[in-house]
DNA sequence: CACAAAGTTTCATATTGTGAACCGCGTGGT
DNA sequence: ACCACGCGGTTCACAATATGAAACTTTGTG
């Protein structure tokens, strides 16, 4: 494993439950050595990446990252472009909406709306999910680049709950069927309580590179629900992709047409 | 200079001039190899700190940047402290105004409140502000750790203006000057035509880790002003300290005390 | 006050990173 | 139509850089 790639695995240590972290945790959580660790820590402080808390020794992220979401948000202006039509979504649904982009492991959540009912599904800014087990990786899979589903279909997949695909074969189907659906759902194979719907959005070639999703309360789903949360999120997918000038995603249909004549 | 350094060169490239670069593009920048470029870029889009824009082969700061971002300021959420008495410091002196935090080279601009005059300072987020020729970095230096400072003080201090401070003992002194008024100014040091006036944001130990500064064309500058400004930016100061758990400054007067018992 | 845990430094070792040269591709100029 | 240039990317012998066990210091706790 190279020095960047064990920097940057120190960096993701951090989460909001645990933000503040010494030495000996960080290097117990990464499994480097404490010397290691603590040059580490060194380098990315010398950037303002991570900042020791006065009084304490512990480290916490640094203001320097502040400064790069912001230039990232400037250029790319995905949080901004997507949160009315987020808030709409889950005004019209009354359920947790979030935004989520592919990173390299996971997807990344980076909106949140919350529903409006007491029970609802718990989604926070930040949070890292598997691509095989929920509706906003299904998208992605089904409608982002081929490189991206093969390389997931490539590695073992982790089983979260009992429902959790784990064959690639049968992942691949999901896949499938996800691309001549338009949308994709997960239901109990992430969270066992909770049923999520996604659409992709896309980049100017229609290839996708994040989703908007709607999580349901398993207790509240039912067919008639999935079919109007499916059309809004499909439609929330469609307004974010055309604010940021991407273009729907290809369907199935035009697959089909270019891949062979007939039929 | 460490691999991580390199790695932490590379995001530092970015800015939202220049969001999106290409592997030759950013190599000249930071004067690596392209190779070298090439495997830094690799190791962070492994991690979604970069990602590759899809088309075009250029490089732009990735989403596990946002990520990173939302969990410092879930943490430490200064910027959403901030942002009230920051927009209320706007409204009360018609200026330009920002909240910007220490790092390990520079100050960075963190939250911006933009004024309400037609000629007013342009400030943007995520700018980076040297520390000894700015409000800010005066009021850093002055309530700051005494380490940052020696630091500053052992280092040659770029000239930007004709009338930036380059001098060390010119420096100590104005560094002196601002913890006896309690709040910093800089007139023409970092851009001729603006007049800022800075007070320290601090931390439980009364030790600044930031500043809050309102940023004046020179033209509309005056004794007057500088009295409203000055203490209507060390309020605002006292405020964003007080949200977020600090202690005020602690005053000259009770550095001499402690220092010698006459006088 | 003493003990344990956390943080820090050191230095011989070997893993890791380096960069000059090279490849193939696409673009623009003639 | 062809060439030359610049760009992204690759290779591999070489050298710098990172590693980690141990020793040492500081900090915090009962």
């Amino acid at each position: 494993m190279g020095t960047v790639s064990k920097a940057m695995t120190l960096l993701e240590t951090f989460s909001v439950a645990s933000a503040e972290l010494g030495l000996t945790d960080l290097a117990r959580a990464v499994a480097f050595d404490k010397a290691t660790t603590l040059r580490l820590l060194r380098s990315l402080a010398g950037h303002g990446m991570v900042e020791q808390i006065a009084g304490s020794k512990r480290y916490r992220l640094g203001p320097a990252i502040l400064r790069l979401a912001r230039i990232r948000e400037a250029n790319f202006p995905l949080v901004e472009a997507a949160r009315p039509v987020l808030e709409d979504l889950s005004r019209q649904t009354g359920e947790s909406c979030h935004v989520t982009e592919a990173s390299a492991e996971f997807m990344i959540s980076v909106l949140v709306a919350d529903g409006s009912k007491a029970i609802r599904v718990i989604l926070t800014e930040g949070q890292r999910l598997p691509f095989h087990c929920t509706a906003s990786g299904l998208a992605y899979l089904a409608f982002g680049p081929s490189e991206a589903k093969e390389r997931v279909l490539r590695k073992p997949l982790k089983r979260l709950t009992p429902k959790t695909v784990v064959r690639a074969i049968e992942l691949r189907k999901l896949i499938e069927a996800t691309r001549v659906q338009g949308y994709a759902m997960a239901a109990g194979t992430y969270d066992v309580e909770a049923v999520s719907v996604a659409a992709p959005v896309c980049d100017a070639n229609g290839v996708a590179f994040g989703s908007v999703s709607v999580a349901t309360p398993a207790a509240r789903m039912s067919e008639a629900v999935l079919l109007r949360h499916s059309a809004a999120v499909a439609s929330a997918a469609r307004d974010i992709t055309r604010k940021l000038g991407g273009s729907p995603a290809k369907e199935k249909i035009s697959y089909k047409l270019a891949a062979g004549r007939n039929t």
